[in-house]
DNA sequence: AGCACGCCGACT
DNA sequence: GTCGGCGTGCTC
């Protein structure tokens, strides 16, 4: 018999695809696209069998181990779309394959004999009829639908306020792929994925919905891989990893609030969850579908580019007003004590005025803890994490400080440890503190605070929100976590604390993040009867993602944004690849960074790349590895991936570990 | 990733 | 003289 040999995808972190022979047991059930058990050096590991070839390319063939699956568990449209992965975000192809796959089956895992899951107990789910669409809803269904049917892959970019009813045409959009037995994946971010924000999906879908969300077990994740692959479920909702849902016949892929950063995966494979769905739906003939209020600037740019059609509803169901946004420049706040103000007059004149009326308040500030920094008046000393180069926030509730990145903790400190004495002062605030001074300052009101750190049973979370809703918190005060996926009608008044924490980082996304987050927040207020009111509190009034901001304005963000974009050459105008080197010795880091940027340039040979910096990395010290950073920037991804990829072949370091990051955020 | 090999400091 | 630390290199 002719010799066989598969080529086997590991997730190894580099190298290609490796040769095994298939020995004559195996050749009936050796099959693209199954798992089969193969031995590396000394240990056996799972490897994904991507071709069948009768030549050897090595010396040495081993033979495969056994064969795991009875059914291939990649199709052809996963086995392009990983590869597509690797290639593009420059990671083995296994460990692309790795990241479409439920853990379990990495670990050779099976489930297969898994049964069909009882249907709810004889409960039939209700299903409300549909909503009817408003003019301008059904105008952007029509266009959608459209090319649904006719199963052009087409990306759309609809783009409307909060309230203005892009979930429903979400819905109408699967209601009529269900009706010809489609499939549709919706994605949210991670912390909109609330058991509210799901519900709505459940009373309209029933059981065929799956919900993927990160809580769910691992086990409960291969039961819904299997239930969403025989077509059980059709309709998926869940987070980035979602996207890759082996639904049958996929119809439609919605990326809401596709701006939001969390569709970007910060492990290897550094993938861009739109990326990964634009692909997966041009192979698939789906339409991709991004929502977004605040559409990311590459998006926005691409529709103007025609690349993707744009959709804007900008009426606001039953034609609520947005709320009025107040700007308060802190510049003119007097400072009644010592220390940072908190509450500016306005902002306390607004929430006492909204108690009064029985109605509630949210208060906004995206940074835990109490005190952001200590620091010693006499000597001037910051206390530092000893691990990582980031000051040691002071949590009151532990008595602690501690060190975001790397949750270091210390005893708080009495007398400075450099100069041993007592004049160690707490700076800068976070949640706890707005937390202390909206109890100092009203003592009447039920306040409490909802971050990571109030948060850490399970369902508190939940728990709080209820009691939010019942009205039995009047003011709730929180990070992030409080800006999205509820309804609360009868928030009257949002305060930003500060509008200026992500302002200032030296990140060319920071107006962006801002405008957004602003954005956001703004639109948790009004959404009763009530009217909504917004108290953005901030150092530089004048900034146009302020000003943008508060005018609810979009394009007028857009316009100054793109500007500033083109002229300095980013996204979208350009593609980056980051490159960041870490390593224990600080010096062997700088030298070897400069050096690689020498060197990137030397082979540039007229290729249209250019190297901007190298630079410390925001957080240039993070758990013991000083971290120093360079991007490459260029028309293209694919060209400066490969280019990259061969290059750095060449490139000698020692005592340093590259990571790359293609398209980072 | 993980596991084996190799080259420099503290031990019987 | 060895034991073992981590740093480097390779895996069909």
């Amino acid at each position: 018999m002719q010799l066989l040999l598969a080529d086997i995808a590991l997730a190894l972190p580099a190298g290609g695809t490796f040769q095994y022979r298939v020995p004559d047991s195996l050749r009936e059930k050796i099959q693209i696209g199954k798992r089969v058990f193969v031995f590396v050096r000394s240990r056996r590991m799972v490897g994904y069998v991507v071709g069948l070839s009768p030549t050897p390319l090595v010396q040495e063939v081993r033979d495969v181990d056994s064969v795991i699956d009875e059914e291939p568990i990649l199709n052809e449209h996963f086995l392009k779309l990983t590869r597509w992965m690797s290639e593009y975000y420059l990671c083995s192809w296994g460990q692309a394959i790795e990241a479409v796959l439920p853990a379990p089956f990495k670990r050779g895992k099976t489930f297969m004999k898994s049964r069909s899951k009882p249907l709810c107990g004889g409960l039939e789910t209700i299903h409300p009829a549909p909503l009817t669409l408003t003019e301008e809803q059904a105008h952007a269904f029509g266009q959608i639908q459209e090319r649904v049917q006719k199963r052009q892959s087409q990306v759309f970019l609809l783009h409307g306020v909060t309230g203005s009813g892009k979930t429903e045409i979400y819905m109408h959009l699967i209601g009529g792929l269900l009706k010809e037995s489609r499939g549709s994946i919706v994605l949210v971010p991670e912390i909109a994925l609330t058991p509210q924000a799901v519900e709505r999906f459940y009373s309209r879908f029933g059981d065929g919905l799956a919900v993927i969300h990160s809580r769910l077990s691992q086990g409960k994740r291969v039961e819904e891989w299997h239930r969403i692959r025989r077509g059980e479920a059709k309709v998926v909702v869940g987070a980035r990893s979602a996207v890759f849902s082996p639904v049958r016949d996929l119809g439609l892929v919605v990326i809401d609030e596709e701006h939001d950063t969390s569709y970007k995966q910060e492990e290897t494979p550094r993938y861009e969850t739109r990326n990964v769905a634009k692909r997966r739906a041009e192979m698939e003939g789906a339409v991709l579908v991004l929502g977004s209020a605040t559409p990311s600037l590459e998006s926005f740019f691409e529709a103007g580019e025609k690349k993707i059609v744009c959709l804007s509803l900008r009426e606001r169901i039953e034609k609520r007003p947005l709320p009025v946004v107040e700007v308060v420049d802190m510049r003119r706040e007097r400072y009644r004590e010592k220390g940072e103000k908190i509450f500016s007059d306005a902002l306390e004149k607004n929430m006492r005025e909204a108690l009064s009326r029985k109605e509630q308040v949210m208060l906004f500030l995206n940074r835990r803890g109490f005190s952001t920094y200590l620091h010693c008046s006499s000597c001037g000393y910051v206390m530092t994490c000893k691990n990582c180069r980031i000051s040691l926030t002071y949590h009151y509730d532990k008595g602690s400080l501690f060190c975001h990145v790397c949750h270091y903790r210390l005893a708080s400190q009495r007398l400075c440890p450099a100069c041993q004495k007592n004049y160690l002062h707490y700076f800068g605030m976070g949640t706890q503190k707005v937390e202390s001074e909206a109890v100092r300052l009203f003592p009447d009101a039920k306040v409490a605070r909802m971050d990571s750190d109030s948060m850490t049973k399970k369902d508190s979370h939940e728990a709080l929100l209820r009691l939010f809703k019942k009205g039995e918190v009047e003011v709730l005060i929180g990070t992030q976590m409080i800006t999205k996926g509820h309804d609360f009608p009868n928030v009257s008044l949002i305060g930003v604390i500060s509008a200026d924490t992500a302002l200032h980082l030296p990140d060319f996304r920071a107006a962006e993040r801002t405008f957004d987050l602003l954005t956001q927040v703004a639109g948790r207020a009004g959404r009763g009867d009530i009217p909504g009111k917004v108290v953005i509190q901030t150092h530089v009034p004048h900034h146009y993602a302020i000003l943008a901001a508060k005018d609810h304005d979009y394009r007028e963000f857009y316009e100054k944004e793109i500007v500033f974009r083109k002229e300095l050459e980013l996204p979208p105008f350009t593609h980056l690849i980051q490159l960041v080197l870490s390593g224990k010795a600080e010096k062997e880091v700088v030298r070897q960074i400069l050096g690689l940027g020498k060197f990137l340039e030397s082979r540039m040979d007229g290729r249209p790349f250019a190297v901007m910096g190298p630079a410390p990395c925001l957080v240039s010290k993070e758990k013991g590895l000083f971290r120093w950073n360079l991007y490459l920037k260029g028309p293209s991804i694919p060209e400066m991936g490969a280019w990259l990829k061969e290059t750095l072949r060449e490139f000698q370091k020692s005592r340093t570990v590259l990571t790359i990051d293609v398209d980072p955020q």
